[in-house]
DNA sequence: ACTTGTTCTCGTCATAATGACGATAACCAG
DNA sequence: CTGGTTATCGTCATTATGACGAGAACAAGT
């Protein structure tokens, strides 16, 4: 691999916006910074991409190496590129952000790298003052998964493998912050196409009558969408 | 500005999909790229980001070098991150790719560094094998264009400040490649608040009976969206 | 002046999707 | 067996959509 001269060298990072819903609450994986700049302030997860590395693959990485969540489960994609000169004092970094949404996993065992992530519920997120650009990333992180649950499927991301109805109607109820009608939400999950799939067994966890168990479906959009009310 | 040895460089360029509708299709902008690699081969306009340069700058510039268009009619967003290593064979390069939607200008004064920018219809650009992984960059960048114009104003982008709803019309006809009913989009695009604002004028030049003209609205968003069929 | 061709714009009707909400089913705890 | 809880189905009014009829308002030609 050859660095020419003629173009200026960039340092490039894969960072994360990683949420669940835990406890009743939309949280985002953060990490305590051990070092300046930004010293004992939260960040999110990342780090530099290594020199024959895909995105996607450092993505990956940096999530296992960082908050010790196993890739397989959660939901990944790339949400944005930020790059303005001076977010970090060091020197110029280009950050490719992914969003990633996960079901709700057990704190990653305090060992490896991993060793001061935490979920944070997002509204104490968007109201601290995170490293660098990060508040920012995680902002527009929420509002992709919020505009996502609306025309695809990804609502499941946050459930487990098999999941009720109830279950899924409580992901949507937190991300957006804003109740839903328990029967009309019933009607529209189960009557679109491709987006649950009943499996057959029943479960009464949630307490009450039992209820069908479901996972997701094949399609990757929704026709029509589950759309916000018309402030959104 | 430190360049510590510690994080690998790479190269950061700015590359732009540039659409626009003309004579009845839609076309992007493609240079023919004069040195190797790809010599000869059609690529998107574009180049590298300088040290302190913001991203957006570095889009906005390229665009103009490129393509002698100017930025201020246009629409730009991110559009996704390109970081394969070897898709670049000089070196490691992470491209930000930048989308834009303008409406249809004359082609660029061969002046400056624009000598060889060209107008293609995309159609015949998806065909071809253009230089590193553009194909795939427009290819995305096409599919961003076709969904935003359900769920946003942006067709508007693609017409000049005042136009009728027959001309925005013919703009969803030819960005989704699929007729649509001209009393039900015109119906669609009047009634949807904040979608066009009348000016009160009128014009004759689409034929027949004088035509209201119209400017874009303000909102942001299209309540509800603008559907293309179940096939998504 | 009148006809013809064109496009714009409004209206009608059936169907589909949505929001609000009643009612019953099926479990658990006491 | 009674009351509490949740799941699920159904009803009804409202709204959005797709298909299409019909008149309005121009230009061009006769």
């Amino acid at each position: 691999m050859v660095y020419a001269s003629e173009f200026p060298p960039f340092g490039v990072t894969a960072d994360l916006v990683v949420l669940t819903v835990r406890d009743e609450a939309l949280c985002g994986v953060v990490i305590r910074r051990g070092h300046a700049p930004y010293k004992g302030r939260w960040a999110l997860p990342g780090g530099f991409v290594e020199p024959d590395e895909d995105l996607p693959a450092a993505a990956v990485r940096e999530l296992r190496e960082e908050t010790g969540l196993r890739p397989g489960a959660a939901h990944i994609e790339q949400l944005a590129t930020y790059g303005r000169p001076g977010r970090d004092p060091r020197m110029r970094v280009v950050t490719v952000a992914y969003l990633a949404l996960a079901p709700d996993l057990p704190t990653p065992s305090a060992g490896s790298d991993a060793a001061d992530a935490r979920w944070v519920p997002v509204a104490e997120l968007t109201a601290a003052r995170l490293a660098f650009d990060h508040t920012t990333i995680l902002r527009d992180g929420l509002e992709r998964a919020r505009a996502k649950l609306e025309y695809t499927p990804l609502g499941t991301a946050f459930c487990p493998a098999e999941f009720t109805v109830a279950e899924l109607r409580r992901v949507y109820e937190i991300v957006w912050d804003a109740p839903l009608d328990a029967r009309n939400f019933h009607r529209k999950v189960t009557k679109t196409d491709g987006f649950l799939e009943p499996t057959g067994r029943t479960t009464t966890r949630d307490g009450g009558r039992p209820a069908q168990l479901y996972r997701r479906g094949t399609s990757e959009q929704l026709h029509p969408p589950l759309l916000r009310g018309p402030a959104g």
